[in-house]
Order: structure tokens, then sequence, then C-alpha cells
DNA sequence: ACCACCTGTAACCATTGTAGTTACAATCGT
DNA sequence: ACGATTGTAACTACAATGGTTACAGGTGGT
């Protein structure tokens, strides 16, 4: 299966909040733009805010970037919004028979190649900003 | 979500082919030395004959790797597996509001980010082959 | 102090992908 | 012809996801 579209919903919050951060973003709003249901916003919200990415209030609040939007990758909204822990982007096969001698080791081998795999994916995601993102959809839209 | 277990289990049944080549490799051996159930087994390896990885033949065929093992590399495996097609890695969040700035242009921002992420992560998997990976479980064998 | 507005969260539902299992027709080698 | 094995369909159970309704509680303006 792929990655959970909260990453994706969760890039245009935050991008969202870069941009027009003089606005109220409040959760429908927000929604309105993502189109979907503030409910959906404001769980991912709630994710970035536990991974110290934005700022909440609640009651009128509205949420706003914790940081500068150049010290946001995309490596740590990918984590915030991912709840499979790292290192298991792939599932291994659970108990392969030990008693044969591919079965024995197959575990840690796959481990080696499965997590050099991941840690690409991830360092690609790492080089990203959020202010790069956020040029870039300004660009895009002249 | 994590990528399915069929990609372990693939790579599991191709190094059982090629490790046990002189053996008769029935899906009820492999899916002892997998532990899973036979059936199972036999669906992968529709995938893999599908994409020309293995030979099979019904009846009391068993299953052959169709190709000398220095010459398959695991995304080959991968893809055969994943029905995901490319570039799906990671969902997009689908028809974000075109009146707003942000979900107009973030389509196309988000497809070249993770386009590269993808990437970087299957030329990870393209560099492994699968006699590599035999080596690796024959030698942990010691 | 009141009140409209909003957040945070729980609960529920429908959908989807996955893996395991049973069953069985078709096929092959002996 | 027969026993073994494949290929596939059908069904079940389960987990993750995204959408939705509901509501308690906080916040700020007036």
């Amino acid at each position: 299966m792929s990655i959970s579209s909260r990453f994706a919903v969760a890039i245009h919050i935050l991008s969202l909040l870069d941009i027009n951060k003089e606005g109220r973003n409040t959760s429908e709003f927000i929604a309105g733009s993502v189109n979907t249901n503030p409910v959906v916003i404001r769980r991912v919200i709630g994710l970035l805010g536990k991974a110290g990415l934005v700022h909440t209030s609640p009651g009128v609040g509205g949420a706003s970037l914790a940081r500068p939007p150049r010290e946001i990758n995309l490596l740590e909204v990918y984590r915030a919004v991912q709840n499979d822990p790292p290192g298991e982007l792939f599932a291994a096969h659970d108990k392969p028979n030990p008693k044969c001698p591919v079965g024995q080791n197959i575990q840690g081998t796959l481990d080696t190649v499965f997590k050099r795999a991941e840690s690409a994916m991830e360092n690609e995601l790492a080089k990203v900003t959020l202010d790069q993102i956020a040029f870039d959809l300004v660009r895009g839209d002249r």
C-alpha cells in the first residue's frame, strides 16, 4: 500500500500556515483548501503539534508554525504523521522457519537492505524544506 | 502503512529457488520455510511468473528462476509484487480546492518531491541483486 | 458575564488492502 | 489411470484509513 495521504495533507496545511500567516487559519478554512472534513484537519494538526512543528491554541485559536519554514524539512513532517515507527517502511514476514537455512537468516539480510532503501528515501525528504515548497507554490501561481 | 510483506516473501521464495535449485520446490515446501500457507506462496509465484522472473509449470511442476540470480535485482521483484503502479508510493490527497493558491499548485509541487523520494528508494533496491542476497544468506549460515 | 466560535477528541461507519484458509478444476509425470 | 501439484476463486478476519456526527471545554469580543 501507499503512504497515507496524511503526509500530503500535512504539507498542504503547513504551506497554508506559512503563506497565509496573516489570516485566521481555522480548521474549517484549511479544510476548504484541502477539500476534506475539518476534523481530518484537526487530527493532522494534532499530530503536527505533538511533533512540535506547529503551535495550536484551543478555543478560537487557530494554528501557526512553531518554527521558521526554512527550519522545517519534510522528513520531520513525514515522521510526525506516520504512525509506523521508523525502520518499518517495508514489512517483514514473521517467523520464517528457523530450521531452513534461508528462513534462519533472511530476516537480518532483508533488514539491512530495507533500512538502506528507506534511508535513501528519507534523505530526499530531509533535503526539502517547507519554505522551498511554499516558494514553489507561489511561483506556480504566476 | 508499510509496504506489503509480499515483497519480503517474494525475496524469500526467489532465494530459496536459487539456493535449492536441485530440489523440488513445491509451494508446500516453500510455505514450510516461509511459514505460511501454500496458497499464499502460489499467489506470489504467480506474480513473479507474470513479471518473467520465474518459470512455473502447472501440474507437478514446481518453480525455477527464469534468469540467473545476478541478473535479477530487487527493484524488479518489488515491482512484480507491488500492485500500486510506480510513482504512487506516496498518496496524494485528491481534489484540493483550485480556488486557493495552495490548493491550485500543491499537486505538482508534491509530485516532484514524492517522485524524487520514491526514485531514491528504488535506486537502492535496484543495486541489490538476488545473488548478493543468496550469498549473504549462506554466509550467515556459517 | 454572556455568547458565538472554535478546538480537541471520542465514537461510528464504509471502504480498502492484506493474509490466511478451504475448495476444486486442470495439468503433469509416472 | 492415478497421485501429486498448480492456478484460482471464494470466503473470512483484521487492520488502517478517511469521512462524519457529536459534544465537552476553552477563548475572546462585546
